[in-house]
DNA sequence: ATTATCTATAGATCTATAGATAATGC
DNA sequence: ATTATCTATAGATCTATAGATAATGC
């Protein structure tokens, strides 16, 4: 039938799950829930989807390659290390930041179905592998020229996402504790999207 | 009645809950499951503590109570401001080190139950706020003396806290995605450890 | 007497499917 | 004819409790 109209149900079941995973997690969220969400009937969620689990996986797999692809933008222009460096820490800052709540979905996935996470594997070190290497390449040559501290790429990588998915992996904690309102927390995104590139930059000093 | 017997019920179900809880969260484990491991009848799990809900809180209050306590130690000693900072960055690693899956049970706690986010706050903020004020006193101190890098006492601990608990938040996937042994990532770890203390030293260059 | 344990089950979900009915495309 | 939508329900949970029975403490 392939649909014209924009009131498309099988989009609307999609949106409504990705908000109610993203928002519940997926042993929280009901098909039923899903279902009163997209305002149509359950049993569609099922015409469309086979399953729960289906349904979980298509939203998963969207947010994994959305999350993969925006790694890749600043791996062709030609940049000084510093410069590629603070550029792959804000552009991964600005991705955790456009989807605050994926790596709680992650993480829940991990949770919800360990085993699928050999298939997640390949899906993740696929794609940014270029860029990977690219600034592995880059990184050997500042260490072995001595402009940088001795380290792997891996150290790098590690320290940039635990600072940028911790941010806003904690935020709800944070917001509460502190009682701060949105735009004093907006204020502590940009303040931070900065400290971690000076930390990071100070880190590699040698 | 009060048992001797170190065979006690009660133990067992919250040995079991809190195993099963930290292992696959809250909604992913049922009483029938807790009751299974507790070696005892699925009523017993709603004797001893009224609801699922209950045991978990049980679980969720000891835990938070083990993370926050350890926070405390190092701060009778007298230490110079650089010794205080590796102090505490260590002994924060080696709690989340001793509890990988607590963060994980945090922020399941905060999906399932978000309106307790309250008293959690209470908790979480009480206990080590002498050690935060300590710590806090002593970078205004360097900050203003120009010996240590401008920067509030908040931007020092959500970095701490972002690679530690990272490290540890991500260990599954890590340890699929390089396919690691065991003994690879407790080298890993050991490593993290220094990186971690050398990170954010760096970062604390004026 | 009191406390701990068990069996049984009510009542509330929730996923998934069967089968009827309505809407669309050719 | 084919695809989308709806109603209804089977079947599998799962939490919580009632009520009977066994074990312990005094």
């Amino acid at each position: 039938m392939e649909q014209k109209k924009d009131h498309d149900t099988e989009r609307m079941i999609l949106d409504a799950a990705e908000r109610l995973f993203l928002e519940k997690g997926f042993a929280m969220t009901s098909t039923i829930e899903i279902a009163k969400e997209a305002n149509c009937n359950q049993a569609l969620v099922h015409y469309y989807f086979r399953s729960k689990e289906n349904l979980f996986q298509s939203i998963f797999e969207k947010k994994i390659k959305i999350l993969v692809s925006n790694f890749e933008e600043n791996s062709q222009k030609e940049l000084t290390f510093e410069e590629r460096v603070t550029q792959t820490i804000e552009s991964h800052f600005e991705m955790v930041r456009a989807n605050p709540r994926l790596p709680f979905l992650i993480f829940n996935e991990l949770i919800t179905n360990p085993s699928r996470l050999n298939s997640l594997k390949e899906k993740i070190i696929e794609l940014p592998k270029a860029v990977l290497i690219l600034l592995q390449n880059e990184l050997r040559k500042e260490v072995e020229a001595g402009r940088v501290h001795p380290m792997e790429i891996t150290d790098l990588i590690l320290s940039i996402i635990s600072l940028n998915v911790m941010l806003f992996l904690t935020s709800p904690i944070w917001k509460t504790i502190t009682g701060m309102s949105d735009e004093d927390f907006e204020a502590l995104v940009e303040h931070r999207k900065k400290e971690h590139v000076r930390i990071i930059l100070a880190s590699l000093k040698p």
